[in-house]
DNA sequence: ACCGGTAATGTAAGCGCTTACATTGCACAA
DNA sequence: TTGTGCAATGTAAGCGCTTACATTACCGGT
């Protein structure tokens, strides 16, 4: 047994009885060995269980084939899907991704984002658009290419793949006014640093405020847990001017809701409509099954990952996707109850 | 603007007027360095943008300060919360995580040890114990320390965080059955290649055999998929001789099973008792409400974490963690019907 | 005034790899 | 036979960083 942690290239060469070029070339472009030397290199490789030293790679070709993912987080299945398809174009592409893991916190973005390229990443996906001044202006003086998803804004100096959190939320809002409800609750997520929550409850609200006679009881904020939502939909209930319907800031909101309206003796959706964002999993498992708006995650992950590719090989295509949401309309939400 | 992509250490000390060794240290060491060339030399730092080359300095310093984990997906909650939990502990202890995903398939789970070890990671959260005899092999000869987690086994030359799945699904089964239940169907995940899938299915199976007068009627396996395992449930129910009781393989198994069985008209506990596995937080949203088995996702890893760091830094702390699970009885879980 | 000690800094080697360039050996044409 | 060309291989420099060792400057004690 070798004390020697870790069997390099030399070794290989060595046990081989060739250079580290021939051991090199036969890794990269084995045409350009011969068969002889080959077979033995490749024999000296398994007996050692010879793995290349990235970083030295790297640093001798000066490119990585690494990229990174900074998301929120992995705690729920907003991100999975989609993540998960970006994931898959890259290694098609042969490109390694590095994930991780901001928990909503700027600061703490901005030091994984560093960690990353500090790993190698030669270009970045990055979800929505709260971010430190301190971020930007290390993204821009590095150059480092990097595409916003979850989001869309038009002519921002950004690569954008993602869709309008805004009129989605506009949108959907637009439909709970149409089946009569006058009065309206929001639960909307975090706002303070996630600009996605934001447009959505202000999508809502603006949809609400176009409509006359109706008008937004309550707004509240919850992070994007279930118990929080439950909490926060307790807490709705629990004012004078009960909204007729609840529109929440993502499903998991939204399903905590239903089980407080369902503790609450509220039969859903004949006392109170409740829909939700995202249509994860969940969302057509509850029961009443929830109205909620569909993201795009599958066709989004893929749609970042060819534009990042393009990116980092230095094509400057600037124009983003922006893609379509839809409302499903599922029983958990109904016509307003006639006055009682 | 500099065409240099990317700033390095000799830029910094050119432009600080120093050399690249009083740079380093004051990167690494700042006491050493006077206070007047450390102004210096974190001015033009945030000048240039610099971040240091993470793989120049795991070559030159031959430790890498980073970890890897290897999950079957990032599309279920199964794993994410453990994982951020894993992930807590390590940035506390100032070591990066490079997250890969392996698909359940033991190829690619080989295919991405590698490349995380290529990026640098001196130790490897994995899951489970199903494992290509070549990954077994790479791991001895390399020394590539890891942890196992998901399950666990005495005895095993592997040091394991985690709990034991058949003894968790045995259990389960065993409550279901001092219910009164004879007739139990079982939706299995995809056990192929997936040890937790297989020692929880042989666990309830064997739960069952050990009562006399009570066996699996049906068993059918299933990707941990809503829809895969609304289908299954729905093959099983079309089958004669109906269970009373369903137990599943995991709590999306679970809830696809409890929409079949909605769709059939079926009274969940009344008519059809169904009990999934790994409680999260779907569990306890749908209607009723799931009984299922607890897995301390949390504290597994958080103590994989702290196991992995100490193996990494030499200790060869074998023990490993056994953690318990916990059945969580809900109202999907009813007596069994009296004939009718 | 001189010396030893110490703090601050510089010099240069080397980490594991790739690659331009040099070398070797051989087949084949003339 | 001699040269030519090409395939196979070797040599060595250099990627960005750390660090042992060398150097410098300046301190206080005598």
């Amino acid at each position: 047994m070798s004390m020697k942690a870790r069997p390099t290239l030399q070794d290989v060469a060595n046990l081989a009885g060739v250079s580290t070029a021939t051991v090199s070339r036969a890794l990269n472009d084995p045409d350009k060995v011969g068969q002889a030397a080959r077979d033995r290199i490749d024999n000296a490789i398994t007996i050692l269980g010879y793995t290349p030293n990235f970083g030295a790679r790297a640093l001798a070709t000066n490119q990585t084939n690494t990229v990174g993912a900074i998301i929120p987080t992995l705690s729920n299945a907003m991100f999975a899907s989609g993540i998960q398809a970006f994931q898959e174009v890259l290694s098609e592409a042969g490109v390694t991704l590095l994930i991780a893991t901001s928990g909503y916190d700027p600061e703490n973005e901005l030091r994984q984002i560093k960690s990353l390229v500090s790993q190698g990443a030669s270009g970045l996906l990055l979800i929505g658009n709260d971010r430190l001044d301190e971020t930007r202006k290390y993204l821009a003086t590095r150059r480092t290419p990097h595409v916003i998803s979850w989001c869309y804004h038009d002519g921002a100096n950004q690569t954008y793949v993602g869709f309008d959190n805004y009129a989605a939320a506009y949108d959907a809002a637009r439909r709970v006014l149409a089946n009569g409800h006058k009065r309206i609750g929001i639960i909307a997520g975090d706002c303070a640093t996630n600009d996605r929550a934001r447009a959505r409850r202000d999508g809502a609200i603006a949809a609400v405020d176009d409509v006359s006679d109706a008008q937004v009881v309550h707004v509240v904020q919850a992070p994007y847990r279930i118990d929080a939502g439950r909490q926060a939909c307790e807490e709705i209930l629990s004012f004078a001017n009960r909204p007729t319907a609840l529109i929440c800031g993502n499903d998991v909101l939204a399903a905590g809701a239903m089980i407080a309206a369902r503790g609450l003796n509220l039969n859903i959706p004949d006392d109170i409509s409740i829909v939700g964002f995202d249509d994860i999993g969940l969302a057509s498992v509850v029961s009443p099954p929830m109205t909620t708006v569909r993201v795009p995650q599958i066709e989004m992950g893929r749609a970042a990952a060819a534009l990042l590719l393009d990116v980092v090989a230095g094509k400057p295509d600037l124009s983003g996707v922006r893609l379509d949401t839809q409302f499903i309309e599922r029983g958990s939400l109904g016509p307003a109850p006639t006055k009682g």
